[in-house]
RNA sequence: GGGUGCGUAGCUCAGUGGGAGAGCAUCCGCCUUACAAGCGGAGGGUCGCAGGUUCGAAACCUGCCGCGCCCA
């Protein structure tokens, strides 16, 4: 087969993804004898396309799910999306607004279908994009959160839940978007620090006055209490009085609550139980009224000169009243504070009192806890536990009802006489005069929740179900561990009778840029994978994450480290060619050690090392060091020097050649199986023209070999390198050109064990056999007993001779020295242990040696 | 404020009791017939600071300084 000289990947990837589909080789079967191995996608959104994260993301688990099918399990990585109600709503509530309509306009059914035919057209973007990353999903088991059998499964657990008291309807303070218009749970709302205004103001008259402090002027108009703290000896005298609240006329007491922190501020606090969780609470314990005076747009309502003015029109306005009272003691601007967002609009987020649904969390956030406490769910890596376990102990009720119109709708309808009936799967509705359905529907992460068992058919008991869950392993970021874990956990313990989904979470970072900042549109460093993937091809871009992965680490990724990736597929691609054009093959057997030259059994034994070494780490998700041993070992010892140490045995030709020709391609083979999971596109292209075979996506993961380990032949080579090794660095502080070859006495080889490698030697250093005129111009000491004489044609530069060995002999000295100054230590050599001691014995005899030769080498110099 | 990490070469990061490492960047020399997306060589670090434990600390302990993230 003819390779051209660089990794063409665009086209590589488009024909080998295809050959995948059309070979099934992704599709899993439930009914196999194989062990499973099962991972569901966190689901995307369907609004969504791939980024950077996603990338990062999916890689792991593609590389994952691609090992555990090349070991032989039945691996199922099953894909999808979720439903995203508030982002998906707002996509066709555009549309719409942009035809001069709102969603009122269709009516609910109407609008609801139109959603549909959006997603039909537009929807699921990033399913094609994931194909371009190499993803190795089972397209056949696809599933959406609002298909219906996982709308089933939403229905079942509701009833469950309803069934159980694990979910109650109450009026309570949530997070509000005025702009979606809708509740929101607290991890959808992101906080940060906002510059804002801290306004202080004096509340009633005279003795009777009190000062407070508030970055929200516009609520005062619900003020229904002032509170301070009961100890607190400044107003203690006014605690059960009551103070006038400006601009209103209103009086309302005063109170003291224990919650109240006596040092912020003025030490007292103004009380609106309708907009604020805090005083909201403090409303509850002291029996206050909650007064609402903004409305679901955050428009003020209470009566007055200020009804119809937007909360943040409404803040300078009422400031500006109060100051032309003269009831202004303070005003800080900027002050900065705490400030919560729509995590899809940014809007800033207005806590709200309203009818809502909850989960009761408390049991099944324990449950969740428990499950990773008692072992039963591994988290990786275990350092993340500890953030882990601080949520799932501090979870709050999660409100669960959205004011949209596009998902799940909640299955409880309402009676006539106050009846409340959830109605479960299957069941008829109440009909009749005055019952009606729950107009809200459920948040997307009550039915991402489902996900490990939904997208397997639950409720139903299907094969896949019984076949596939537990699933094995989630992977996710662990900015994402409240998401889906905490959630997933709770109700996979719950639906499953105790089972959680899965029996490891492993966490990955963030993808940051080369400096390690955070992606964002607003600093411009957000890299687009797709265009990646066109530039530099789509196993460069994993390969540059994947390498960058460590367990629960942040991923800087840069251009230039991705070039360096490609650059690395190139190699893999190059060396490939070079053993296809030197005649390597897998066929037959490959020879025993016996018979096999010490520089095969070399690279067969380092095979055998690397494919233990790479297995560990990719079972304990240590993608970083895989892909770095990986790296190294194709880089380093396969390209720069068995490559180079076999060139002049191919073209001697003979048995020899013959075996070299089999274990090339035997190590190109099994590297490419260990690195096809993280670049899975030029690895099949490569082992498919090497073996003839159909792809690697289903060949047998490496296993090592104990009968190829030589320590004996590594230990020589490594010996050979370093007499290269010397000869090269001499010619480079020489200036003798690469390609100028000079003649060289190899003195002691044979003691080293290496004589049979004088012609390779010669080959790759570059050295001719010394003529009879040979007179050696300088003197190389390697190790032991190797030198090499070389003759340099009186050319030879003394100054950078002498330098070269001059730091030889620094270095030998100083190991001498540290060496000398432990051994010389009483303490040391009584109680380190001996094996240490041994270590540092030998050492020091080698640095002697050393520092012998070298010394020996410049009074060599000195005479020249 | 509570929690939780981090500080090692110019940059990004490994290393977690016993000879300071990698990638990229830098410098020098090369188209040496697989690969210039390449080859060979080199330079570069008081391991944040200060104490302590230890025969021995980049690693363990304490404090300090600086940075990050999550939660409030």
């Amino acid at each position: 087969m003819e390779l051209p000289s660089q990794y063409p990947a665009g086209e590589v990837e488009q024909r080998r993804y295809a050959a995948w589909l059309s070979a099934g080789a992704f599709a899993a079967d439930a009914a196999s004898d194989r062990p499973p191995f099962t991972m569901v996608i966190p689901p995307p959104n369907v609004t969504g396309s791939l980024h950077i994260g996603h990338a990062l993301d999916h890689t792991i688990q593609d590389a994952l799910v691609r090992r555990k099918r090349m070991q032989g399990f039945e691996a199922l990585w099953l894909p999808g999306m979720d439903h995203a109600g508030i982002a998906t709503q707002n996509v066709v509530e555009r549309q719409l607004a942009a035809q001069g309509l709102s969603r009122h306009d269709l009516g609910r059914e109407a609008f609801v279908e139109r959603v549909w035919q959006w997603k039909a057209e537009s929807g699921g973007a990033i399913l094609g994009q994931m194909k371009r990353l190499g993803d190795s999903v089972d397209w056949s088991r696809e599933r959406f959160t609002m298909d219906a059998g996982l709308s089933q499964a939403v229905q079942t657990i509701f009833k469950k839940l309803f069934d159980d008291d694990l979910v109650y309807r109450a009026e309570r303070i949530i997070n509000w978007c005025p702009r979606c218009l809708t509740a929101l749970s607290d991890i959808e709302v992101e906080h940060s620090d906002d510059d804002g205004e801290l306004v202080s103001i004096r509340y009633g008259e005279g003795e009777a006055s009190i000062v407070v402090a508030t970055t929200r002027a516009e609520t005062m108009l619900g003020d229904t209490a002032v509170a301070v703290h009961p100890d607190d000896e400044r107003y203690r005298h006014l605690v059960g009085t009551e103070v006038e609240l400006p601009l209103t006329g209103r009086r309302i007491p005063v109170v003291a609550d224990p919650h109240v922190d006596p040092a912020f501020g003025s030490g007292a606090v103004k009380v609106t139980p309708a907009h604020d969780p805090n005083d909201f609470e403090i409303g509850r314990r002291h029996d206050l009224p909650s007064l609402t005076v903004l409305d679901e747009r955050g428009v003020i309502t209470a009566h007055g000169p200020f009804e119809g003015l937007d909360r943040f029109e409404a803040r300078p306005a009422i400031v500006a009243a109060l100051r032309e009272q003269g009831r202004v003691v303070a005003e800080k601007r900027p002050y900065v504070h705490a400030v919560g967002h729509c995590s899809r609009c940014r809007t800033t987020v207005e806590p709200r009192l309203s009818l809502q649904w909850f989960v009761r969390t408390e049991p099944l956030a324990r449950a969740a806890g428990e499950a990773v406490r008692d072992g039963r769910v591994r988290i990786a890596p275990p350092e993340l536990a500890k953030r882990y376990f601080a949520w799932v102990d501090n979870m709050h009720d999660w409100c669960i009802s959205r004011q949209l119109w596009w998902g799940h709708r909640i299955p409880v309808w309402y009676g006539p006489d106050g009846e409340v009936r959830c109605v479960g799967p299957g069941e008829t509705p109440p009909s009749g005069e005055g019952w009606r359905q729950d107009e809200d529907v459920l948040d997307t992460w009550f039915s991402s929740a489902l996900w490990p068992f939904s997208t397997l058919g639950w409720p139903e008991k299907t094969p896949d179900l019984a076949k596939f869950y537990p699933t094995s392993v989630l992977v996710t970021g662990y900015d994402i561990l409240f998401f889906w874990v905490a959630r997933m956990m709770m109700f996979g313990l719950y639906a499953m009778e105790g089972t959680p989904p899965f029996a490891v979470v492993a966490l990955h970072g963030m993808v940051r840029d080369q400096h390690g900042k955070k992606m964002s549109k607003s600093s411009g460093n957000v890299i687009d994978p797709l265009d990646w993937i066109d530039r530099f091809g789509a196993d460069a871009t994993r390969f540059t994450l994947a390498r960058g992965a460590n367990p629960g680490g942040d991923v800087p990724v840069s251009e230039e480290w991705c070039q360096g990736s490609r650059a690395f597929c190139n190699k893999l691609w190059n060396v490939t060619r070079f053993a296809l054009l030197n005649g390597a093959t897998v066929a037959g057997a490959l020879p025993s050690p016996g018979a096999l030259s010490s520089v095969d059994r070399w690279i067969l034994s380092r095979l055998q090392d690397v494919v233990e070494q790479a297995d560990e780490q990719f079972e304990a998700y240590e993608f970083a060091k895989a892909c770095d041993l990986l790296y190294h070992f194709a880089w380093d010892d396969v390209c720069d020097w068995y490559v180079e140490l076999a060139k002049p045995v191919l073209a001697a030709g003979g048995p020899a050649a013959e075996a070299t020709r089999r274990v090339l391609g035997h190590v190109l083979d099994e590297l490419l199986r260990l690195l096809h999971p993280v670049i899975p596109f030029v690895t099949d292209e490569l082992w498919t023209a090497l073996t003839g075979s159909l792809t690697v996506a289903t060949a047998a993961w490496p296993i090592p070999a104990q009968s190829y380990l030589d320590p004996s032949a590594e230990a020589e080579i490594g010996r050979l390198q370093r007499v290269v090794t010397e000869v090269r660095r001499f010619r480079a502080d020489q200036g003798v050109k690469p390609a100028q070859r000079v003649p060289a006495a190899l003195v002691g080889l044979a003691e080293a064990g290496l004589d049979a490698h004088e012609g390779l030697i010669r080959a790759i250093a570059r050295l001719d056999p010394p003529g009879e005129d040979f007179t050696a111009g300088a003197s190389l000491a390697v190790t032991g007993a190797v030198s090499v004489e070389l003759d340099t044609r009186g050319t030879i530069d003394v100054a950078a001779e002498r330098a070269r060995l001059a730091k030889d002999a620094a270095v030998a000295e100083k190991e001498i020295a540290q060496c000398r100054a432990k051994l010389g230590n009483e303490a040391f050599v009584g109680k380190a242990p001996a094996e240490i001691v041994d270590k540092i014995k030998t050492r020091l005899a080698a640095a002697e040696a050393d520092a012998v030769r070298i010394a020996a080498a410049l009074a060599t110099l000195a005479d020249a």
